[in-house]
DNA sequence: CGTATGTTTGACCGTCGTCAATTGTAGTGG
DNA sequence: CCACTACAATTGACGACGGTCAAACATACG
């Protein structure tokens, strides 16, 4: 029986609109089910709280439910470096498997739902379904294709090339989410953005108040609407 | 039985000194006797050929027994992008399995044998064998966190710290190896070092002639010697 | 030996960072 | 409810770091 003060509701994943990301779908009924035991859904995090810092002990893997979330690490000089952000339907906590503990801080960046994956439960259940075993090595590599495509953004690409590659990620990873492609709220800071694309604050503003001038988007500080998708796109992917 | 041009001995990890950097440790002798099995020990590879294409449907991992290679991905415009670089006792062709095709090419940098390990035979194993398949998970969220780490640089460091960062990299690499830390032969070209780095060749030259005249190495085209290791690394984890 | 490729160095210039000031926004408590 | 403060975002002026272009030189390979 679960602490009350813990976790809100029992978990189906089999009605939850994200399992197409988050789950296997080849999986079986028995399996599933076996797989929902293991998976903890906890109450709402609010804005600034933390899912876990760096030097905690590994312990989960985290998929969000809705809101979005960044990691972070910081260095030995105390400055951060903004390493991702995750939306609804996507898996991290990653960081952690290596060395047992986080290396990344992870906090929310608005009201975020998540469900909790304990990874020796996980571990265990891949020993019993190879599928999910498979699901899971193929989501990490998908952390490590994601790692790779910054890399050659933040080595290859100009400021304004940057900007356009964030905006393009947010709207295709929200439209696969079933929500508009060209109207969203950005959930993180200019600074966030910046500190994530190796820019300055003032260089992601200047490039924002650029593209509102191009015509390419329409902006209220948060609220984005890219009015140009088509340009913004041959921007991002060059 | 295989075929004597494809394979040029037996494969015997519990004799090869990289083991404690491929292999699971704690694996007891039968574990370990089924999955060298599974391995496939190649002969040498001569500068530039080339071990996969980006596009190839992937196959296997690949560990490296002697030699270096390098990973990039080409983009749309065709330029390409150095992701890594790989040395003895290091594991690569992670980047297949999120879609089952290899993202990146990978060649040699220079003369390099390697161990070539199907991945299907590696999930089957892994099934029975729990500690292979924590070993894998580790080793791929090492690859995670090694990405993040250039990312970070790629993000905040000046020229001068990528170069270093770089240098001191490397030498931990050979260290671990048994190999000298301060004297050694950099299997990649100025070229393959700014494009990894996010520099031009002739950046990553002028750092090479400032480290010098700062007493910090000593390099005549691609052997290096690291002088003042101690100021060297300050410089890098700034 | 000759050509292709890699490396070094110099001169110049553009992008983006730094510093600074201003305005706008959000959260707090009287 | 509004003042007060802290923080976030914008814009401008200026300069530095590293990119671009060009030339010279070294090295590798056939």
């Amino acid at each position: 029986m679960r602490s009350p003060s813990l976790s809100i509701q029992p978990t189906n994943c089999h009605k939850c609109r994200m399992s197409a990301l988050c789950l296997p779908l080849t999986l079986d009924a028995s399996s599933l089910a076996r797989l929902e035991t293991a998976i903890d859904r906890r109450r709402p995090l609010h804005r600034n709280q933390f899912i876990f810092h760096a030097g905690d002990r590994f312990e989960s893997l985290y998929a969000i439910r809705s809101g979005a979330v960044k990691s972070y690490c910081t260095d030995s000089s105390g400055s951060e470096q903004v390493t991702g952000f995750y939306l609804p339907g996507e898996i991290f906590g990653w960081d952690g498997i290596h060395s047992n503990q986080h290396r990344n801080t992870t906090l929310a960046l608005e009201t975020t739902a998540l469900c909790e994956i304990p990874f020796t439960r996980l571990e265990e259940l891949s020993q019993n379904v190879p599928k999910l075993q498979q699901h899971f090595m193929r989501l990490m590599a998908k952390e490590i294709t994601a790692d790779q495509e910054l890399i050659t953004l933040l080595a290859k690409s100009s400021a304004e090339e940057r900007v356009a590659s964030l905006l393009i990620s947010l709207s295709n990873r929200l439209k696969r989410q079933h929500l508009s492609a060209t109207r969203f709220r950005l959930p993180m800071s200019r600074a966030d953005i910046g500190n994530y694309l190796g820019l300055t604050v003032e260089t992601v503003s200047r490039v924002f108040s650029r593209f509102q001038s191009f015509d390419l988007i329409l902006c209220d500080k948060k609220e984005i609407e890219i009015i140009n998708l088509p340009r913004l796109t041959a921007m991002a992917s060059q």
